[in-house]
DNA sequence: TATTCTTTTTACAAATTGTTCACGCCTTGC
DNA sequence: GCAAGGCGTGAACAATTTGTAAAAAGAATA
């Protein structure tokens, strides 16, 4: 699964270098122009790394790393300016993970991207989060967000969901759900499972073309990507 | 790179539990059941920080704490009993950066080894202050900025909040809470954090909007920042 | 020791979810 | 095209979980 890269960078110039060489790599990348933008743009995609420009309209960069903190563990790069060196200290202190200097080398900053994202899964915890098109499933906060908006789902439909699309295009029968959702002591009948299905089909309804829960006859369901 | 960490305790339950967390936090953790085997894994493992208990077999922890310290600076958190307290002055005295007597609660211990960690060697002191839309949680100066206004609250709720707050938007289940904020010997009713969580609510209540106490059911509670 | 504050337990009401059932449509094989 | 079984769907029920108040127990304080 593509890791995701939320970009928040008011220069339009540098922005659209970024995200160019960052989808070389195989990020997948969003962009936001503004502080504003990019508090709200994180919260709807969840990225699993911020590139954070010092020096922002409406909410500068110190604020947005605010308020991405209080909202979890996601960790974030400064991007500062020479002048704005002495800053650096208090940029760690609010919580960034790392910093680089513009103008800088791409080469440098893929390199502390990558360094960061290796971090984020080996020492923090595994974090239990599925992002697709206009879709993350988050089992940390166990919250859906559809279309960027927050939709809440019971449990059972959480966990369904997120053990389908863990495995994409793979069929799961009817009695493998229920050993993976319900657990191998389960004994009820196996048509729970389509209602639950049809209950997911309902909130995530018509929201992409990209992926879909697909009925597969006589064999159980997939969550099927394109 | 992760931080080791070194064991030196004889009770295998607490020395399991304590190697969960750790590991959970991101450190790699080594584990030794006596004195003896304390000094011998420390110089083959030359971990970054040792956890000690008081009272080992072969060895005890003075005279584990004496051979580190002939080995260098390494610091040293010594886990005494409560009939032990008398021992803490000794204790440090023999070169211990911090003491935490048991029954500790994992946060507190949590705590202290990243600031020892932080400072190299010396102990103490990481702010513990939450911040967020109307609402400081000071754990130094314990009490709780609401609104603008200073508001009383016990020391188990003041807790609990600032468990929940320090991972916004986790989801915590109840026997999480009761390890975190409890300590690993309370067996009471989970319930009772219902019972917290109520009283939360109602200094809380339509303070804010950016942020509230959430339910997640069949899960726990967390600490929601939008 | 008495008093006050905090914590835990208990009991009941309220809310939410999981499951089953029934009915009708759809797919498949003959 | 027909029969048989699989699937979609809506509604109802039951079981479980949670909110809440109040009493009981325990700690801290004067």
């Amino acid at each position: 699964m593509a890791k995701t890269i939320l970009v928040v960078e008011d220069d339009k110039n540098i922005s659209d270098l970024l995200q160019m060489y960052l989808k070389r790599e195989g990020y997948e990348v969003f962009a936001a122009y503004d502080g504003g933008e990019g508090v709200s743009m994180f919260s709807q995609v969840k990225p699993d790394l911020v590139l954070l420009d010092l020096m922002l309209p409406v909410l500068d960069g110190w604020g947005v790393c605010r308020a991405i903190r209080q909202q979890g563990p996601t960790p974030v790069i400064m991007l500062t300016a020479k002048g704005e060196l002495d800053d650096k200290v208090a940029g760690l202190k609010e919580g960034a993970d790392d910093y680089i200097t513009k103008p800088f080398e791409m080469r440098e900053l893929l390199a502390r991207v990558e360094a960061v994202l290796r971090r984020g899964t080996t020492a923090r915890q595994t974090s239990r989060r599925l992002t697709f098109d206009k879709l993350v499933i988050d089992m940390d906060s166990f919250e859906l967000i559809v279309d960027g908006k927050k939709l809440e789902a019971p449990p059972k439909e959480m966990e369904l969901l997120y053990c389908l699309a863990s495995s994409p295009n793979r069929v799961f029968s009817r009695n493998e759900l229920l050993d993976e959702v319900w657990g191998y002591e389960y004994f009820g009948d196996s048509r729970t499972v389509d209602v639950h299905i049809k209950r997911l089909r309902d909130k995530l309804e018509g929201v992409s073309d990209q992926w879909s829960l697909k009925t597969i006859w006589t064999r159980g369901y997939k969550f099927e990507v394109l």
